[in-house]
DNA sequence: GGGTTCCGAAACTGACAAGTCTCGTATATA
DNA sequence: TATATACGAGACTTGTCAGTTTCGGAACCC
């Protein structure tokens, strides 16, 4: 027997799963995982509900597709490469870069309590907004040790979630912002000296 | 006309307080805000619901004041004093130190998006868990520098949080143990190159 | 003892949200 | 044109949970 669907009727329109998708990550964002509705992203994406089952079979599901999708092809070359260590780093402070690490530091916040009960989600959830952070990290200074910059034999895997980690903690814990003053003493302050580049 | 409340009936027993809000964290640090019910708590603290609205009047109160009861009267006299910065580094790794940290991060993290809503809970965490550490870190690099250990321009309040923030990320994003290698590593490949002392 | 308040247990109420279904309409195949 | 499916809108069902009330019993004061 054969299990193809018939092509009758009209047809789907996949080009509203992305804007679903991306109406649920503002709600995610805004809300947190418990506190978003299904009505909620329904109306933000002006659609029907039934739209919404009628391609995700629930609410985890979409959650999990809406976080996944956030996995940017992260380009290197994109990446700053300015030739200093330094550089690089202050590099990842373009407006764009910083509005992007806001919206996904926000969606990351209304996960967090879901995490331990959702494997697949830590997963997305890692793959789409840690991951991608610490990896250019670890680019930044391996390009450092490469050209002579920097000692070889520091700590490439700590060093390199030292940003990440201090400005989710002042948002999470401090509840302050993560501007550029604070950023600029995490760099001077912290990671250059780590390294041995004394300013 | 007299307010004074009169004195007749049965008294309330108030050493069940300290046993509900301690019930109330459990099942915080398990569930998380959203997923905590009063009749969870009711049950681990085997008091009925009526006794707990008798003297809390809504979840958010009893959330609250189970957070701010955290707050332990942290003595400077039983923090490290070891005449050396690494030392009493790494004496805040004691079994006891670490298993109350931990449980203070898991209260935190069902605790976090609710604090944006939440001004109050907001200020009751941070004075419970988020301050006291950030304090003893400050006072051992203060006294690192009037010992003459390191030099006195370091950014200390930047430094201060470096150790918690990392903690956090790792469990929080990475959902990987704490563990005392984990620490080692903070210390030796962050904090302390950074205020110029190499291993 | 009589009146009052506490206690744990559990029934009850009301709101809210996940998921389903229906309706009128639009768009596709045959 | 006839049939089948997608669409937005919204009614509907069902379960859960915050908060209230009721119960039988215990503790306290007069």
């Amino acid at each position: 027997m054969t299990l193809l669907a018939p092509k009758l009727g009209r047809k789907r329109d996949h080009t509203r799963d992305a804007e679903i998708l991306d109406a649920a990550l503002d709600v995610l964002a805004e809300s947190g995982y418990d506190g978003m509705t299904i009505d909620m992203v329904a109306a933000r994406a002006k659609a029907g509900k039934a739209t919404l089952y009628r391609r995700w079979p629930s609410k985890a599901e979409l959650v999990i597709d809406a976080v996944a999708c956030m996995k940017a092809p992260q380009n290197v070359d994109d990446l700053p490469n300015t030739g200093t260590l330094r550089g690089d780093l202050v590099g990842m402070f373009k407006p764009h870069t910083i509005e992007d690490a806001e919206r996904k530091l926000k969606v990351m916040t209304g996960l967090l309590s879901m995490l331990s009960r959702s494997p697949e989600l830590a997963d997305a959830a890692y793959q789409a907004i840690t991951d991608p952070r610490a990896r250019a990290t670890r680019l930044f200074l391996q390009r450092a040790i490469d050209r002579g910059e920097i000692p070889a034999d520091i700590d490439i895997q700590t060093l390199s979630i030292v940003s990440a980690s201090m400005a989710s903690y002042r948002t999470l814990f401090l509840r302050k912002p993560v501007d550029r003053e604070f950023l600029i003493s995490v760099i001077d302050g912290v990671i250059l000296p780590a390294v041995g580049l004394r300013s």
